[in-house]
DNA sequence: GAATATAGTTTATGTTACAAACAAGTCTAT
DNA sequence: ATAGACTTGTTTGTAACATAAACTATATTC
């Protein structure tokens, strides 16, 4: 039962958080994000550019009801990513022998 | 199913796996959590530190065989904090519904 | 058409994590 | 007894990170 390396991208909260309601919900938007997560815009901002920029989330910027609407995916190397995550930080959480 | 904040003291690598290991073992010193965790010296000393000055756990410093010897043990707040840890980040980690 | 609201980005700043360098003492061999 | 290597930790310097405030751009309302 060693300590496997957690993936820093994923081992923070609201990133660890976006990901997860993306493997749930398959599809959610910038909003959506926002209030699930209760995150503020600018930070939610900025860690959706990064799990984009990892190849963990798609993002697809289009309009909704004439107003911009980011839509925002995870990849299967997000769910492969989180899998990995979840599997490693069990072994932390272990309290029993 | 709300995203409980998650402690940052323990939201990191290093602190949770030491704090996972003296949950444990009850006590630990520096090297046996130098040893386990696969750390530096350095950054080992900065967490323990971190640690202890949060109450999660006692430190005392002794000697051992004409050497200096930390020997630290997880505290009550200690535990209680480790035990909302994981149930907090559980609510993370659910792909189910 | 001015004011307000929506949707998101960029920036500025303080905090953190980490390892390299350092410190203080101990053992060994000569 | 002292030089050199080892043990056990601590301090410090730097780069990366997390976050919210400030900003941009467009849309709606009055």
């Amino acid at each position: 039962m060693a300590f496997t390396p957690l993936d820093p991208l994923l081992h923070n909260q609201l990133r660890l958080a976006i990901v997860s309601l993306l493997v749930s919900v398959e599809e959610g938007d910038f909003n959506f994000l926002l209030e699930k997560t209760g995150s503020t815009r600018g930070n939610l901002s900025v860690q959706i550019t990064k799990l984009k920029e990892a190849g963990y989330i798609s993002v697809n910027k289009g309009y909704k009801d004439n107003y911009p609407n980011t839509a925002c995916a995870i990849t299967y190397q997000g769910i492969r990513a989180f899998e990995a995550y979840v599997a490693a930080i069990k072994g932390y959480l272990n309290t029993g022998a």
